[in-house]
DNA sequence: TGCAAAATAGTACGGTCGTTCTATTTTTAC
DNA sequence: GTAAAAATAGAACGACCGTACTATTTTGCA
């Protein structure tokens, strides 16, 4: 249903048919709801703290069932990373892509990207907590995380990028600084609201991305 | 030896004279060596990631030796914010505390900042990692790590209004939106840095606040 | 309807964890 | 130097973890 597009990076290799043609009704189906609750697990308390144990007691299954349909721990943390970029993408990304070119896109992606974390506060975010726990962590975990948020971040730069190109923004901005502003505002205000629940925190996050719009873009207001 | 000043929050309660005025010499002194590890390990691999089995192993130390020095896991890990926190200050603070008031401090408070960042890519930052750790887990950990945070901001934000009073600042800048904007940007760094492992992420940073002194900064430069 | 295959449950293993309790060693004060 | 006190070690506990193996149940097609 979405577009395609360069957001696209991740792809699912256990598009498994299995053995023959045969029936793969009622599998899929719960695979899916116990990815469902492991997400809202990671979420809460990170990829580390989701644990079979308690992924079981929350579906109503056997810790082997769980497991069965996932071969290990690594190849679930995995799926949840992949499940919630999916979410991210057809959240923030796919809707912005609507707006033309330039500001307004970059505009909505941010608002969109708001509009998430804002939520994200209280249920938390497996981009910010996922980089914490696996930064120094080799392996397949951290790499399909890595990849995801590269792909995000790659897609808010580019926006940025074209923006400059249509003309939206000063001749000297600099697109990977502005790109990199952007996301520490989240960044802080994921910190601020969550961890240190500080009041206000969401309205001083939009009014720096105000100010920095009037900073890089061209003199023609919104 | 540090001056007296607003950044002392944390008191330790732990004053622990032992019964009568008799010795306290060897503990106190190997506490203070597995405080040391614990910190490095800590700051790797998480406060919750902080076992009393590996840090037995690192310390040579039987996990009840380590363990009796502390009491539980949850004194320990406060034992480490304390510790974390204390280095923070001299390191940064302190020294910042040396510049005049106004535009001077806050640069060297920044730099001081930086270049703990700048060696905490390699080995984690706890104020960071801690907070995603716990933003969800309300206990005494929790408010050790979120009153020390909370104290250095509050220290960064008094350093803005001073150099505001001082005439440093326009008259429109707002002082926590440029507090919030400066966090924001060692969070970024440490996030691209540390997790995407992405280069030039220093002198991005150090751009972004060059600009973001242009920007709040009366006209009289460095 | 029956039968194979898929899905799920049950059980057990080895490992690590924090903590407790009891020895043993080391330090310290007189 | 000796005895009390402090510091450390050792072993054992219950709990939870991921995973492997073996039943049992449920599903889906002929």
């Amino acid at each position: 249903m979405p577009p395609i597009s360069p957001l696209t990076i991740l792809a699912d290799p256990a598009g498994q048919t299995p053995a023959r043609g045969r029936g793969l009704h009622k599998g899929q189906q719960t695979k899916q709801a116990i990815l469902e609750a492991a997400l809202a697990l990671a979420s809460q308390i990170g990829l580390e703290g989701l644990s079979i144990g308690a992924l079981a007691d929350v579906t109503h299954m056997s810790k082997s069932g769980v497991f069965a349909h996932f071969g290990s721990r690594e190849e679930l943390q995995i799926s949840v990373i992949r499940e919630y970029y999916t979410r991210f993408a057809d959240e923030v990304f796919y809707p912005a892509m609507q707006q033309p070119r330039g500001l307004p896109r970059i505009k909505a992606l941010f608002d969109n990207w708001m509009q998430r974390v804002a939520v994200e506060i209280q249920s938390g975010c497996i981009f910010i907590s996922g980089a914490v726990e696996f930064d120094d962590r080799p392996g397949p975990v951290r790499d399909a995380l890595a990849s995801s948020v590269q792909a995000w971040l790659d897609a808010l730069y580019r926006a940025v990028v074209q923006a400059k190109q249509e003309g939206h923004l000063l001749q000297s901005a600099d697109e990977e600084q502005m790109a990199f502003e952007i996301h520490a505002l989240i960044l802080a205000l994921h910190y601020e609201a969550r961890f240190l629940q500080k009041p206000g925190s969401i309205d001083r996050a939009h009014r720096s991305f105000d100010n920095m719009l009037a900073r890089y873009g061209q003199a023609a207001p919104t």
